[in-house]
DNA sequence: TTTACTGCAAATATTTTGCAATATC
DNA sequence: GATATTGCAAAATATTTGCAGTAAA
């Protein structure tokens, strides 16, 4: 699925989740959303505030925690709290789940796939708690300070 | 391995990694080490800093924060930020890993072992990044959640 | 004696909230 | 017309930082 058609997607989604919650279809959630599928798939709220300026878009913040807190409930966002600092969001995806791979030492980032892990993900079950979607983080070491730290070790 | 043993094996770790790191015993450290293995296996910094005046061991927030972090660098706790809000702090256990299931109406959290997903866990091995442990988050509704949503319904 | 560590208070950063004005339904 | 939503500013919350005094090595 290329980027306009996940982004009409989205919108369908939103639409559809506003009308059965009797919401209301304000400009500033679809141009939000429609943003959000312009720039990076991971976000946090600053790097979008900053986004909708740059294109003369202005939308308080609060609007923006609550249109992203609308997101996250329809299940078109997730949130993520990587570091201690602010939220970092991420479009879920259609298809293909994958997981974060998190360098303790520079805080950097990766996403990775993993089928196999995935599939036995998703054949759990906990006795009375209903599962909706996992969030995999991996902690260690990424390439880069693996080799800083030996160099610093010689 | 009961609480005293783990206490005593946190204060050897802690002592070992001081020395390592040419840093300081002073009796803080050992102090607040101490009270969280008395307190619960989940703490914030405000449960573990109201438990400390209780016992009429005052200590500044700073020193709280530096304390934790030496702790989370030397392997002896971890850092969860189950929702948007203080960080949330756990003992790492000498063995048998277990996950969290997050509910995500009502935020309880619930921890379950699942020995054959560490296992699963455990095998995979990611290029170029040397993982050093993971954090499983299970999202979802539990049992009580699901209960009211039902009552609602109707 | 050196300097890591502590406590305090102020600063910073992020998110939430109250409220009047506005716009959707 | 009713009320959900917005923007703004202020408030609340969590964590970090600067610095002077203290204490571990």
């Amino acid at each position: 699925m290329n980027d306009e058609k996940s982004k009409t997607a989205a919108r369908a989604a939103l639409t559809q989740y506003i009308h059965t919650k009797k919401l209301r279809r304000t400009p500033e959630r679809y141009a939000i959303l429609d943003k959000i599928f312009d720039i990076a798939e991971h976000f946090s709220i600053d790097m979008l505030y900053a986004a909708l300026e740059q294109d003369g878009f202005h939308v308080s913040r609060a609007t923006l925690y609550n249109s992203i807190q609308l997101f996250v409930d329809c299940g078109l966002l997730r949130k993520h709290q990587f570091d201690g600092k602010s939220a970092q969001y991420e479009r879920v995806p259609g298809t293909g789940n994958h997981h974060h791979l998190i360098c303790t030492q520079c805080g950097r980032i990766k996403e990775v796939k993993d089928v196999a892990l995935v599939n036995m993900l998703n054949s759990r079950r906990y006795p009375t708690f209903h599962t909706a979607y996992f969030a995999l983080y991996v902690y260690g070491l990424c390439s880069r300070c693996q080799r800083s730290n030996k160099r610093k070790k010689k």
